[in-house]
DNA sequence: TTTTATGTGTGACTTATATCACGGTTGTTA
DNA sequence: TAACAACCGTGATATAAGTCACACATAAAA
């Protein structure tokens, strides 16, 4: 639940998740968290290679979801390392693809598919991360989607008359796919 | 109006834009495109950076708006020069932070804002890149923001009655702001 | 000039989602 | 055990946007 990142913060090294999972999000002016993606162990944060290497402020706010070991690597390893070692530039340049397409995928679910679908892939993805066993609110889920607590509701109810969760209070269970 | 780079094309080499502007879309399954952002002069495309490095293909679909020279970089350069140059290193960061943030700028405008004003910042842009006379239906915007043509007319008659834009046919002339 | 294609304007309607206003349930604290 | 807070369900209604139908205007082609 700590909060690793906020936004405006200026970042002065790139962060490799060692483990745990980080969760991302977009903020708007009136503090609404608009989740983007994860980010799990061996991953890291494209957003602060780039910023780092220019010392500029986070665009992103990122969120400790799990008990998480973060490394913090000094801008000027980075750039050492970059022309160095080549494996480092690989794993750099994979991650930000990995990143820029998380990106596109977001950008592709709220432009072009409706609410059941994304909370669909948003469910999906979550017990990807943390198993099938969701501890979380309708109200949680609302947040991260941008959407109101009553229309996930709604769409879980929908979900569960076709058999592919179980809803407990506080949490909510997976069961088919 | 030329395809410069069809969503699962292979990519072969990083692509410089020397002059003239190129727009960038998402495309869905049913071939809708929608409009992501603009390159122009002195700007890279980032994706074709990234996948270049890995030979993967396309994910976005690139189209030239103007008549445009573009450079196309073999990706053994790629890689030689980023570990030799640290202007190059300097410009490449550069170009992936702007085209990330370009991309999050995207998702706030989708995730956040009404048609009105997403419309207002797409008309900012055009005139921006294109002046203030835009040779453009109102199907073409209608396409670009994922929309529909009698959406986009009542919202730019809105924006006409407010003295923003005079609409003439097939051409939308931006004048405050 | 007539025809045809393309672009625009507008009312009526539909749909997805958001919001409001409740009431009910469960778990926690006093 | 009472009372309180957090969570959930659900009908009613509101709103933004998309869709349909059609009229009309302009420009190009025949």
């Amino acid at each position: 639940g700590e909060t690793l990142l906020k936004v405006g913060q200026t970042i002065r090294s790139t962060m490799l998740i060692l483990n745990g999972i980080v969760k991302l999000y977009r903020e708007d002016d009136e503090g609404k968290e608009f989740f983007i993606y994860h980010l799990d162990a061996g991953q890291a944060c494209s957003l602060s290679m780039i910023c780092a290497a220019k010392h500029e402020t986070s665009e992103i706010l990122a969120k400790a979801l799990t008990d998480a070991t973060i490394l913090a690597i000094p801008l000027a390893f980075m750039e050492q390392w970059m022309s160095k070692y080549k494996s480092w530039y690989q794993f750099v340049i994979t991650s930000y693809r990995n990143r820029f397409e998380e990106l596109l995928k977001t950008i592709d679910a709220i432009a072009f598919t409706n609410m059941d679908e994304r909370l669909e892939d948003y469910l999906k993805k979550q017990v990807n991360k943390l198993g099938s066993n969701l501890k979380m609110t309708h109200q949680d889920i609302a947040n991260d989607l941008n959407s109101s607590r009553e229309v996930i509701s709604r769409l879980l109810k929908k979900m569960e008359a076709k058999n592919w969760v179980v809803i407990h209070r506080n949490s909510i269970e997976w069961i088919k796919h």
